[in-house]
DNA sequence: CATGAATGAGGTTTCATTCAT
DNA sequence: TATGAATGAAACCTCATTCAT
């Protein structure tokens, strides 16, 4: 799915390139989950997407290059999927609402690099070398500041308590990774439904204006 | 001070011991701070605490001890502050801002060092050898229910808002995360004293149940 | 033109079999140049003669055999020039002129392999795998001694200078050869005329014998 | 020897110290004699040399830094000797027969690494990446001049044949390379004396300006 | 014959750990 | 205890060679 946005028909030559760079970046991507950059060796690696190490460099240059992209692969579809189906959302509240259906729903898939993800996104910008390709880290940023955006709205539309945008936003998020954090830590069984749900409506409790005569936050 | 509380009286030697197991501890979290635990090494390490490599040897049995005795120390003093500041307000909103209070001032001092805690919470949990000692994450689990415990008191108070109490923690955790890391990242300037009020009250506002007839949530 | 002596008339097939190993010989003349032996490497001559890898090994079986393909073009023709234009002169000086004349035209052209070959030649008797071809070695002595064969005869004519006949052709030898060195160092500019006259002439001065009433050593 | 021209006198520490990288200096040169710098390997040089592979890297940080470590070690002795006996002799015959001495003893001992020297000395100021510290080829060149000095003097007075200096240093240069070459190249023996006399007095025949009346161009 | 992706042995380099002083 | 040179296992990476297409 990664950079096959040409029109143009494959060869079976290239498709077949194509997939084998796909295999190796998830094989990476569970690799570096399990270990972080360091801990993780080209050979686990190589002998988890089945090739032998050689081959990881005809696709990438460095374990470096290997790292940025898979943590770019991720970043973008995160961006891609906070674009789609949160900043089109009119309403802020379902804005949020699909936020955090994003979110459960993208840790459930990426469960376990997430902590690779946000690990990197706060030490990319410390380390003596900065880590993560500016783009990725501003991106990052941006849409840190579109979530604090739409927040805005709903506050000044009176949905949302009256607090300072972009510290709701980093609420939101921080709760978010919490919550993802927990369930990833609960080995590898799936995390049962009502905490999800628990999780959901506990969050936006938070967030929504309690309206004074009304005692039912939650409707639906 | 880590481990010292016996009531004797120490000779010189045992002082100057102390103080230099004390030294290396406080070099290695800068150091296990700035490269992440794979990352640094123990020359690093030792040139940072201006000992040789052999002493810290004298002092830690492996690398891997060195590190847990850090993050067993930062532990420890989180958990202990913890108790002492949070756990013995009687009130559970007066807890609850003590224990912002106490995030922000323990991460003041420990900034550099809060992503390897957080970082090491969550992969602690994974890793083939299980790599925190068990004493320390349940450590950290049992803070997180006890903070659910005060959270809990203050919902049937009609304090806080109508939610699931641990999910409400991971809330309270997480957004207190995000904004250490947020903070962190801006380099090393002290944050503005402003935004540590704003992200204070936001945190709260979400927090507070919003009584009907009464529009401030803050007066102090 | 290596080893395509037979009279038979060549197929298209076969003609252009030829033209392509001719092709990869010369481009990996100049990467072999480059880079020396070991440094070379079997994609960068690929890349240089436009070729696959594959196609390398359909002509040559290993890089050492390429390799040994490579000098044993250049000994070759060396050594025919050698047999041709220097060995059938009568006249000993004539001889000598006609290698020098020789030596620094096939450099001309074979400007970066020089160094490549000599090398070759020295180490060549080193190795643990002892390293050029038996037979390359041999035709090099040889043609050594044949070089001294006419230096002798030359003395004996008193027309050179009284010395060890093979010690006059290490010199002769040497001096072109460190000659071609001075001269290949100077990147890629072709050698100032004046300088390459200037030398040739600076060695026939050392050679000849200097006849007592005769001040004049170069009178074409 | 090396950079222990400082008056202070060294603890044992540093003695062994200075001993050990001497050792490695030495194993290296006899190891890249033999292979060269890509055929040679740093475990090679590490089993010749009695130490751990990583022992090198306490010493010299790349293969490419020990590298340059021994040539130029070479190059400083070579110059120092040229300059002491060779530029120090008033009588520009001396200088050369001095010079021929100096050549010839100084191969005795460093004989293996003669080729690298050359090889290097050429290759040198091709490379992709210019190879030898630009110092040790200034150096090189700065010897040659001085030594077509030394030649044009005894051009002046009569002594040597005339010719253009510069060329004639090249030849002197060339026909030593030559003979040392040829030399190395038998093996391990030493080379027989009668030989090595043969070439001294041939190249000396070579350059003397043959005085008119006189055949016999070495009486001593 | 031409291709070039896949291979994996082998090279360079790092670094936790030891040990004689 | 403090030292830091020595160690060598293990990491990253290269590249000659193979083989299915």
């Amino acid at each position: 799915m990664a950079g096959a946005e040409q029109g143009r028909r494959l060869s079976r030559r290239e498709r077949e390139q194509l997939a084998h760079k796909q295999e190796i970046l998830e094989a990476a991507e569970r690799v570096f989950a399990r270990h972080g950059f360091h801990g993780a060796t080209m050979e686990q690696i190589a002998r988890e997407a089945d090739f032998a190490v050689g081959t990881l460099y005809n696709f990438f240059k460095s374990k470096e290059d290997l790292y940025h992209a898979v943590v770019g692969d991720i970043f973008k579809r995160a961006e891609k999927a906070f674009r789609n189906e949160v900043l089109t959302k009119e309403d802020p509240r379902a804005a949020i609402e699909a936020l955090v259906d994003l979110r459960l729903r993208f840790f459930r898939s990426h469960r376990a690099f997430a902590r690779v993800v946000f690990e990197t996104v706060h030490v990319g910008r410390l380390g003596p070398r900065l880590w993560l390709p500016r783009e990725h880290l501003a991106g990052y940023d941006r849409a840190m500041h579109e979530l604090a955006g739409v927040l805005e709205q709903g506050i000044e539309q009176g949905v949302f308590v009256e607090a300072e945008p972009f510290a709701l936003a980093l609420v939101v998020h921080g709760a978010l990774n919490a919550f993802t954090a927990h369930w990833v830590q609960e080995a590898d069984e799936e995390p049962t439904q009502p905490r999800v749900e628990d999780f959901r409506r506990s969050l936006m409790a938070c967030l929504l204006a309690n309206a004074p005569s009304d005692g039912s936050e939650n409707e639906d």
